[in-house]
DNA sequence: CTTGGTACTTTGTAGTACCGAGTACCACTA
DNA sequence: TAGTGGTACTCGGTACTACAAAGTACCAAG
């Protein structure tokens, strides 16, 4: 698939949410799950970005542990205004896609 | 709805080569359109950047008109270009929505 | 002749994904 | 024991996009 930086814009932080959600996770993990889901050309960095910001922003618990295999990980878990701005995202994701869909469909 | 500015960016652009491709338009009606089909909050200037942008690319003709109500219009209207690049977009947003779907529902 | 709706332009800003380079831990091996 | 490769995080800078803000200009109606 082509270049897909500027659709995920906005959207790619919802995802990593959505994944911390689901479980207590950390950065190089969440990167390869996104390689998986199909977000091939998700690197690292964005990722690490990504989860700075949602820690600067007070949306997740942090936990250091050692890893084993490398370096100590940093895991992540959401709080309550985390599950509330996932919320959001799920809201705000639903609303432009049944917009989009009628826009495609020729709506009026 | 919340602010979308974030989760609109790369898919406005789409949704304006879309409107374009269904009728030879201008830009003032372009953001009417937008704000009629649930975009309530974008604004003219975002519109005419990206119709600036459409033309620097050369994805679109341009033939300026008389009004009758105002100052005269600039209508646009898709190249094979910007066809084939409506094409592509369509492509992206099918690919992400599908992944991003299947993230949602746990997918593995 | 002022107001309001129409219509486009231009400059600047903020936010986001990405790039690139660096640091560091650990296991395996030649 | 030096080297390689996989794991794991950090940081500075860049490109792109939507948006804000201010301005110009056309026209009709009061």
């Amino acid at each position: 698939m082509d270049d897909l930086t500027e659709m995920l814009k906005g959207t790619l932080e919802g995802c990593v949410l959505e994944i911390i959600d689901s479980e207590e996770t950390y950065g190089y993990a969440i990167t390869r799950r996104l390689n998986e889901l199909g977000f091939a050309d998700v690197v690292e960095g964005t990722v690490y970005t990504i989860l700075l910001r949602l820690e600067k922003n007070g949306l997740v618990q942090v936990t250091k542990r050692p890893s084993g295999v490398g370096p100590p990980r940093k895991f992540y878990a959401l709080n309550g205004k985390g599950r509330q701005e996932l919320a959001t995202f799920w809201m705000k994701w639903e609303y432009i896609t049944s917009r989009i869909d009628k826009l495609k469909e020729g709506g009026r």
